[in-house]
DNA sequence: TCACCCATGTAAAGTGTTACATGATTAG
DNA sequence: CTAATCATGTAACACTTTACATGGGTGA
């Protein structure tokens, strides 16, 4: 088995089809009309995703050939797949991620609730929390060393990334609670 | 001419360069020790990338040779090179780069005072706080046609976003205060 | 019938990732 | 002299992008 690796847009598909079974087409709509669209939304990339997945076992398709339907290959996630999309979202969340790969761990989060449950939900957003607070005095490092020899622009885009990671710490702490109480009424 | 196409990576390098003349192992260090890191790291991009741009000859090489030093390969830029560079800078923001490609735009944003001046970069806050102003509207919609189907992690998750955003819109505020300012001392 | 949307897919080309290779120079 | 760091690069591989191809169904 060499190469079982699964790409960031084949865990975003997985984790849309574990919400509900949905064909390529349905899953590339989705790409394109909600801000998921970072994610690729081109054919290209998808349907060769989709079949990768399907060769994975991952995903089973089924084609649905309603009456006056166009055919539609649904694809339909297995237990197997279930398992890879679960280990990808409780994979322990490390710096790195938190300084250059934000929007994937959002992804994570947003597919969390529904594939893992509460527990696993508030588990990342503490070691979410964690982390920012880690992160955050590096990056003001960074600033306090660099600032001098930047331009003002450069400056003002260092603090973007520095008020960013605040504003990220305060909505943690928000979602923390609402999972929090969610967790003491089954 | 087939493709003449830079890459966004292509972009930052020339960016870079034009603040000063740096070899690729400086380009190197600069990703892997800042917040551009999401800009590759590794030197199966930065040195064929770099490439490239001679190609193009909108950098020129000059090998470095002072006594007791390892040979540079030291980059600079040439007309040709800020040209292309200015032509990304002042390119006009589309949503769609709003929506998906953020920190691209703040890369862009961070180079344009050193490489395109004041009036340029005032011009890129202002129209980066309109485009803002149209899109926050789109994603509140988005939100309130989508909550009530996602999970609360979903929700969440799209909050962030929008919240996010929000921080953007005040963050341009402040920084076309500043700019204005300096406008008006020369 | 003609145009348009649904729905799935392929082909070529280029780029990034990972891992490896190479050699010079300085520090201990 | 040995290890670590400086410095540049290459090779294999898989992925995404862009553009095109195909065909069924629906509305005017």
């Amino acid at each position: 088995m060499s190469h079982a690796e699964i790409t960031v847009l084949g865990y975003a598909l997985l984790g849309l089809i574990q919400q509900r079974p949905a064909s390529g087409y349905d899953l590339r709509k989705i790409f394109t009309e909600t801000p998921m669209g970072g994610y690729s939304d081109s054919p290209g990339a998808i349907y060769p995703a989709l079949r990768r997945l399907e060769a994975m076992q991952l995903v089973t398709s089924r084609i649905e050939a309603g009456t006056g339907m166009r055919r539609r290959k649904v694809l339909h996630l297995t237990p197997t797949g279930l398992d890879a999309l679960k280990e990808w979202l409780t994979r322990p969340i490390r710096q790195h991620e938190i300084a250059n790969h934000l929007p994937e761990l959002m992804l994570r989060f947003s597919f969390l609730d529904s594939a893992a449950g509460t527990a696993a939900t508030l588990q990342f957003l503490r070691s979410y929390e964690a982390e920012l607070k880690n992160y955050l005095p590096v990056l003001k490092n960074i600033y306090t060393e660099m600032a001098a020899k930047m331009p003002l622009s450069g400056r003002l885009a260092l603090e973007n990334g520095i008020l960013g990671y605040e504003a990220q710490l305060q909505w943690a702490a928000n979602a923390i609670k609402q999972y929090a109480s969610k967790e003491k009424l089954p």
